[in-house]
DNA sequence: TATACGATCTATAGTCCCTATAGGTTCAAG
DNA sequence: CTTGAACCTATAGGGACTATAGATCGTATA
């Protein structure tokens, strides 16, 4: 008794949106399934599993490329070492880390900005004043943020 | 005597890469400046004071749609309020914040996984332990993080 | 003056991780 | 049998760039 399911109960069960099925299927994260008659996509245990996976992955961060290193590493031999796991998981904490203190930066130099800028005007705009010249904090080149 | 650049010394004063800058002019960021006999862009004062504006709200993590209000408020009257530009500002305050918080949930969970994990096997390794099952914490699904 | 080399030009495609749209087919309930 | 939801494919868009290819321009040196 194989459990078998379209891609919409899959996705109702992964908290996965169809597209995104189809999309990890399509960049080669996700097996293609068997076919229906009609060429619906026809899921399995293995599927569902594998998905689960990568989805509670994608919450925590990873990119595709550690998910496939991951995805790899755990079908590999399971008394195996972990090591690389390991350290797929140390260097995305290392970045979680990098990107908090760069927005923690960000975060102070925006409220001394605000906190100076009590309904002025455009003239003497603080927040302005930080973009027209270089900042109060001298030497912030951040160079890192892409999008907040 | 108008200053005048060309294209790589905007860039080097700016801090900003030439194809960098050639993008913001696509998309209307930035000006489209006068050429030279060979076809070269020669760039004046404004649109120096303009990039690096453009710059330093980037290093900010503004997004172009919010530099495109920023810049529109900024050449406004210079007499009138600046509640917008603040107000644009504390928006994207709020948007740092809610980032850091995101982070620092995906920080904890990854320090507690990687804690318990000290070189066991792959079978018994925590780390795909938590992606495997639902994790320890339980009712984690963020559903936000995309990139870090 | 010839030449070499860096700077510039345009146009296009790729990155990451999806999301949205259009237009058609299949499935399941009434 | 009909309706409507779910499914199918293919393509384009988004944000903020980055990379590549192939051509032209400008300038310093021999």
């Amino acid at each position: 008794m194989t459990e078998r399911f379209s891609i919409g109960e899959l996705g109702r069960r992964t908290g996965c949106k169809v597209v995104t099925i189809r999309y990890y299927e399509q960049i080669g994260l996700l097996d293609a399934p068997e076919r229906g008659e009609g060429g619906h996509r026809v899921y399995e245990r293995a599927h569902l599993d594998r998905l689960s996976f990568i989805r509670r992955a994608r919450d925590l961060g990873f990119s595709h490329d550690d998910i496939r290193s991951l995805l790899t590493l755990s079908t590999g031999p399971a008394a195996g070492p972990c090591q690389a796991v390991d350290h797929v998981a140390a260097a995305h904490l290392d970045a979680v880390r990098a990107k908090i203190s760069d927005l923690r930066r960000l975060e102070l130099i925006l409220v001394s900005v605000l906190d100076q800028c009590g309904r002025t005007t455009v003239e003497a705009c603080c927040v302005l004043d930080a973009l027209r010249a270089p900042s109060a904090e001298d030497g912030v080149r951040p160079a890192f943020v892409t999008t907040v």
